[in-house]
DNA sequence: CTATGATAGTGGCTCTATGACACTATGTCA
DNA sequence: TGACATAGTGTCATAGAGCCACTATCATAG
């Protein structure tokens, strides 16, 4: 390899092997949120394999080389096997590396998190036989005591969602198809862990034209209520300013 | 590997060799932005090596498994050798992989991007003999023909430096130890593209409490104007409400 | 020693969007 | 038919942003 200047780079290519460098693990793990029982839920999964073997961690994996195009199918991939779900709304968090955060060696994981419906969860989906379990996010960390440096990575993932509830229409990507401006609102405010005033809540979502009316109607024992749809716009819609809540 | 159950942890460490597996290149780039002839500019790299030799990319390079204990110790070691800066700004952006965005193969890389004062640019530190320029954002891309992806590797930086201009006040980064107010407008200006208002700038900022008098004064061929400084809140500071600039 | 030019910094108005909250609307069910 | 429950609205006070003219304070030139 000392004589590289006066290669060509398909000669360069040739010779090129990646086993003759040492390279981290890679890895992807992602947070799924969904909000079910009125709360902000994860999904964990019992560790098959060793390290850790029989401890609670983020679902992940190994990038499959030859199945894998780009990152984010890795993540789809298992998200797929772990929910049933196919289109999820996926954000690419944060990418972990060092020395010490798996027994292994030097590893680097990359950190995404997804949202979806409960309502499109399947059930009984156990392809790997697999232990898993949805957990609420308040309390967790005491009952849990995740493997790796997954704790950190589901706080990471926790603050990004936290965040970008203040200032985006993300939490829609929570809720079914169809929906009321009230199920919304429920939907924020469990995020937020804080009440919102209905009235600006409504002016705002209505105004920023993120989401539009199906024509149906939800019945209940009371007045019944406008279903409405996220339009192309509202699955990731910035607005200009923080919710603010009650002063 | 067919009786990993009845290994111990320590029993399957051992037999773990990670050559094993294949798996994806891993390294680190970075946009490197500083302001300096009134023009937000990032630091290019001629490539020295194959592939893409002679063309110009970002900053970046493998991580060392030896030095670097995390990921975030390789973007700075690259950026202390391009350009001498020791604490600068940095934020990790996003991790590219794919099959097809290095010849070499599968391939991942973490984006950082630095924010760092030009006054703070070590000048003539060619330790290893790279070619290396300050190029200015706008019409880069028709000057420069980045190699593999890192023409989209900058666009995420650039896109992601520009959103937060508007809600935090990162752009402190890019100034020296002291400043004025005016000095720090001008530099949201150049970033956003367009001019922002004085008093509300001042308010904005000052209400924040970002910043703190350093009590000494800038003095020139007109009125002396106060300096500040940043506090500990103020490198990464979110305001509530994005920058508006005029109607 | 004063006038001028240039930039620093402020006073105060208007306007918009938000929080607050009471009020009205419309369904079910006993 | 009236109680209830939740959907949805009218309207006001207020905070903060944009606007822009005004004042303040220096160096420098004549």
């Amino acid at each position: 390899m000392n004589k590289k200047k006066q290669l060509t780079e398909s000669q360069f290519l040739k010779e090129y092997n990646a086993k003759d460098f040492d390279a981290p693990l890679v890895t992807v793990d992602m947070a799924i949120f969904t909000v079910r029982e009125d709360k902000l839920q994860v999904l964990l999964v019992k560790r098959a394999q060793h390290p850790a073997i029989n401890r609670w961690a983020l679902p992940g994996g190994f990038i499959d080389l030859a199945k894998d195009k780009q990152l984010g199918d890795t993540a789809r991939r298992k998200l797929k096997e772990k929910t049933g779900v196919d289109t999820p709304y996926l954000e690419q968090v944060e990418t972990f590396g060092g020395y010490k955060r798996d027994p292994r060696g030097w590893s680097v994981t990359v950190a995404y998190f997804a949202l979806i419906a409960s309502e499109h969860i399947e059930v009984n989906r156990n392809e790997s036989s697999e232990e898993v379990v949805w957990v609420p996010m308040d309390g967790l960390s005491k009952k849990y005591d995740l493997a790796f440096d997954h704790s950190d990575i589901l706080t990471a993932c926790y603050e990004r969602l936290q965040a970008k509830v203040q200032y985006t229409s993300l939490p829609v990507n929570l809720l079914p198809d169809a929906f009321t401006l009230t199920d919304l609102q429920k939907i924020f405010e469990i995020i937020l862990g804080k009440s919102v005033e209905k009235k600006s809540f409504r002016r705002r979502v209505l105004d920023a034209n993120i989401i539009e009316e199906t024509g149906e109607m939800k019945t209940g024992s009371n007045r019944p209520a406008k279903l409405y749809r996220v339009n192309a716009l509202g699955s990731n819609h910035y607005f200009s300013r923080n919710i603010e809540g009650p002063r």
